[in-house]
RNA sequence: GCCCCCGUAGCUCAGCUGGAUAGAGCGUCGGACUUCUAAUCCGCAGGUCGCAGGUUCGAAUCCUGCCGGGGGCACCA
């Protein structure tokens, strides 16, 4: 018996309550119960707090309501005992076999254990990472790349169709000053003081000028200078962006869709989003420029939108592109920005009203910075400097599952601090291989298994499971389902990392004390065939919660 | 001045949609491999949940104020 299942059960017998008039409450209005498992043993294999959830409503004191539920619950199959505990807690103990019966429904659904159908038929456009292509990914894109690829893979499991997304800001001056950076460095010269430096620089000014020759072009570096910054800014971002797309795809994370900012304006999708506004009235004019009213979404004051020189501000194509994206389907746009963009949530939202769409379907998932320390002391990272520590050099220090386990284990309400000399000295200071380890175990076992003619075929006796570690074991296997249903619901990643922390530990304890291959002369029993469906069901929970994590589950460790 | 995030064990962080005695990893100390992987397990130690009020059967969790840290408040992108 599934806790959900369990918890359907509760609510029949709420239903059943008030069908008999023991409860005066409306059965429409009947709370969905919330199953946990106990943080005490003693209390039982799961618990409810619904009745005190709906003491008030029904004019009785909680325990007596729990008491009527537990008669009934008690009655019911596969319960074994249902008892009114504390201020009205109901606690529930499952018949052995009806508790052991998780393993083999896991086994069956594979794959499937943990997905839903809640956000089936949702079409959502995620977005992250976007960072402008004048240098590689540094640290905080990193985190964005390992969180915003988890969250798609999370919306996925939950039946959504997504989209991942990366807006390529290829307009602005951030590139202009990448561009003469370049150009500097292509003739021996220092960059521009807000320039960028650093090897990459270096690099990519050299392979521009060895482009542009294999090309049978004349030397950028002799051109007049508007042309010379042109020719390295079209190559030098084309070449940054292959390079950043490279990183992404060996950190694991691939996007469906690159939407290039400089698209929008050669389309007329930013004016033509601007005549919409103008039209019907969420755009004014003052002081010679166009303004959005940003203010009635609790901006601190409107915004421009189009300057009083008559060229777009920023903000114009960020509201071409909100409607893009509802154009090309998104019911839901989630984007992930880090805290330094938590103003833009109001416009963006003041901009996707006033283009028609409801404000609700955009989503800002707003993510604290990531700090660098070394030995425990804050590192500046500077660009200009070239003092950044970048997403291939967390992958060189400690490898990509160290790396995205990591970063996707904390809230992205936290800001974070990378220690590179303790992630890669002390690596087991990193829980992901405490996780990858069980699964890695679980692997094990079964090969062994099949050695000693142990197989799941043989037998299934879930009233064999009786050891308290495989009780707990399958308590926790049993959450799995609600974990994932909620970190998606939050867009929260990291509780799929606890969950599977708490997993490890309840299998690396039951794996101490319950051999699943005979010992010794020992000879082969149910048991031990049953508790292959368990190792294995374990061993699948671990596959799927990693594969959402986009961490590898390895067989062998 | 206004807005957002954070403040929980020595360190890094969970727990925050109100529930039973506040957790994990790392670090300290002490135990456990002649049989499925010791990257593991068991035990000890470690806490005014920043401070003060409030809400109620019940607050780390919700509300208000304050303190401390980070980030943001452009006709820049």
């Amino acid at each position: 018996m599934t806790p959900g299942e369990l918890a359907a059960a509760i609510h029949a017998c709420l239903e059943e309550c008030v069908a008999a008039g023991e409860l005066d409450l409306e059965s429409n209005a009947l709370p969905e119960p919330n199953v946990e498992r106990p943080r005490e043993r003693e209390h039982g294999d799961w618990a409810t707090n619904v009745a005190m959830q709906v003491a008030k409503a029904a004019g009785l004191p909680p325990r007596d309501i729990a008491a009527l539920l537990a008669a009934r619950l008690a009655e019911m199959p596969g319960i074994a005992s249902a008892e009114v505990a504390g201020p009205g807690f109901l606690n529930i103990r499952l018949a052995a076999g009806a508790a052991g019966g998780l393993a083999r429904t896991i086994v069956k659904v594979g794959t499937d254990y943990g997905r839903g159908t809640t956000m089936a038929g949702t079409t959502v456009n995620v977005e992250f990472v976007s960072a402008n292509p004048t240098g590689p990914i540094h640290l905080g894109g990193t985190r964005w790349a390992a969180v915003g690829d988890s969250i798609a893979r999370l919306l996925e499991s939950q039946g959504a169709t997504v989209i991942r997304e990366y807006y390529f800001n290829d307009h602005g001056v951030q590139i202009d000053r990448f561009a003469s950076s370049l150009l500097a460095r292509a003739k021996g010269e220092e960059a521009p003081e807000d320039g960028y430096g650093g090897q990459y620089i270096d690099d990519i000014a050299t392979a521009v000028l060895s482009q542009a020759a294999e090309a049978g072009e004349p030397d950028p570096r002799t051109l007049p200078e508007p042309e010379a910054l042109e020719a390295f800014r079209s190559r030098g971002v084309e070449l940054m962006f292959a390079e950043i797309r490279a990183s992404l795809h060996a950190f694991g994370v691939d996007f469906d869709v690159f939407t290039h900012e400089e698209s929008l304006h050669d389309s007329g999708a930013v004016s033509r989003a601007l005549d919409q506004l103008k039209e019907s009235g969420a755009l004014y004019e003052h002081d010679g420029a166009w303004w959005l009213r940003s203010t009635e979404y609790g901006d601190d004051k409107d915004r421009v939108v189009l300057k009083s020189n008559g060229t777009e501000a920023y903000i114009a194509g960020d509201i071409a592109y909100i409607r893009d994206k509802h154009e090309r389907g998104a019911d839901l746009c989630v984007l992930l920005l880090g805290a330094d963009h938590h103003g833009y949530i109001s416009r963006l939202k003041a901009a996707t009203a006033a283009l028609g769409y409801n404000p609700d379907s955009v989503e800002v998932i707003i993510g604290q910075m990531v700090n660098l320390v070394r030995d425990g002391e804050p590192v500046r990272m500077s660009k200009r400097a070239g003092t950044v520590v970048t997403m291939e050099d967390l992958v060189d220090a400690v490898g990509v599952d160290a790396a995205r386990y990591a970063l996707a284990r904390s809230s992205v309400d936290s800001t974070l601090d990378v220690d590179l000399n303790l992630l890669a000295s002390a690596t087991n200071a990193n829980p992901v291989f405490y996780v990858q380890y069980a699964h890695a175990r679980a692997a094990n076992v079964a090969r062994n298994a099949a050695e000693y003619g142990i197989a799941r075929e043989k037998a299934f006796a879930p009233e064999t499971l009786t050891d308290e570690t495989e009780t707990i074991l399958l308590g926790v296997l049993g959450e799995y389902p609600r974990v994932v249903a909620q970190a998606a619901a939050y867009r929260e990643q990291h509780r799929v990392a606890r969950y599977l922390e708490e997993l490890a530990a309840a299998f690396h304890q039951w794996y101490d004390r319950c051999r699943v291959t005979p010992h010794g002369d020992e000879p082969t029993t149910d048991t031990h065939h049953t508790r292959l469906w368990l190792n294995d069901a374990a061993r699948q929970v671990f596959a799927n919660g990693l594969g959402l994590l986009g961490v590898g589950a390895p067989d062998r460790m």
